[in-house]
DNA sequence: AGCGCTATTGGACTAAGGTCCAATACTGTT
DNA sequence: AACAGTATTGGACCTTAGTCCAATAGCGCT
């Protein structure tokens, strides 16, 4: 009936889930004994490919990060976490590597990974890298979830409400605002309250602000 | 001209400099040659104390940036730019160093440098980073100036006017404001009015979004 | 055809905002 | 003491905005 499924992933306390990357079976294994009695949750992926296919099934809703060897055949790390910025969301990158250089690591932090760690690693780096990631990511979400929410609320409106919005916010009277549209100003009474009421706002400043958070554009 | 084709100093208006701090005397002589013959001004200082005593007196306006070496007597380079970050606007910095370790390398990226490069430095290295630095501190300039002089824009407004701009984009009616001031709603108008002309808006939604810029909060 | 949603408009009325006018009082400066 | 700036208030008047009420028309869906 109304949109598509809208989850409500009320982030309780789902556990963290670690992401590893590394073509390595020995890493793998090592990581994915300290980390789980760590106490998180881990999944093992032996390339990016296979990384790749199974990261648009995890949920955001859950706190994340990814741990990612750097030199890997096919695509490497770098090239991995190319591919990850391209789309909205992904987890917070930790990097380790064998041989690390110092322009490999600048490459990385500069595309936003969150520390680069040299193999083999300490815990009392590892996991404090971890604990950074996770928190970014759970920060992350919380301001991409708030963005969302407003998204939906405006989406409640009709198309004719929203527009009025847009003229509104961006300063126009009621009366101009029906010459736009060529409607009269009775209707843009009727939308604009409508809209004001659906938003659940309780004045023209508020409605601005709302606006300007949902990333509304003002028109006029 | 000849040598260096693709990366002169292209500003526009004002010359840009760039600061370089180096214990060795032979690094400062390259670098200053290498950059000048580029089109930079270029700033030398044989200690981090030398530098810091001079910072306050470059200005903002111009484009600017740091060329850091790592190790030093006395403050090295992460302590440096732990002093710089204290502060509101530095410039973006550029790590050189000798022998850099990855660690060091990711400390210097997690708090903010530019880039970091390893001597000797490659003008093909060091040129591009340069240019990122300097667009970057562009960037933040003109960032900086808009908030500044929407700030000074406020600071035109008497108290009373200010108080009660922020009670106004918090949404409340004149009315309320008048009580909550103890004082009457043709007085709140009178300010309100003398706020709108001072701020050059045109309706509420303006001053709302005007508000919001400047960081004034609302009140109420 | 009937139902529900959306868009549209109108009248009458109240509340609020904005704009003219003019006035008093306190402050700090010259 | 005279002056400029700020804060304050009032009245009269007009323009907007918001709120009741009620109504018509198109659209997709059952």
């Amino acid at each position: 009936m109304s949109n598509s499924a809208s989850f409500d992933a009320k982030t309780t306390d789902v556990p963290a889930l670690v992401l590893i990357v590394d073509d390595d079976i020995a890493v793998r294994k090592s990581l994915q004994r300290l980390l789980s009695s760590a106490g998180y949750e881990v999944e093992l992926f032996a390339s990016a490919g296979a990384f790749l296919q199974r990261l648009p099934a995890v949920h955001a809703g859950r706190p994340r990060c990814i741990v990612l060897d750097m030199v890997m055949p096919e695509l490497d790390g770098l090239q991995l976490q190319d591919q990850l910025a391209a789309q909205a969301h992904y987890p917070p990158i930790i990097f380790l590597t064998g041989q690390g250089s110092i322009p490999a690591t600048v490459q990385a932090m500069q595309q936003g990974a969150i520390d680069f760690l040299e193999k083999p690693v300490d815990e009392t780096d590892l996991l404090p890298a971890i604990e950074r990631a996770l928190s970014q990511d759970r920060q992350h979400y919380r301001h991409w979830q708030e963005i969302e929410n407003l998204r939906r609320q405006f989406s409640s409106l009709s198309e004719r409400e929203l527009e009025v919005v847009r003229y509104v916010i961006a300063g126009q009277r009621n009366k101009q605002v029906a010459y736009q549209l060529g409607i009269s100003e009775k209707t843009v009474k009727v939308h604009r309250a409508r809209a004001v009421e659906k938003l659940g706002v309780k004045s023209l400043a508020e409605l601005v602000q709302l606006a300007a958070k949902a990333g509304i554009s003002p028109l006029g």
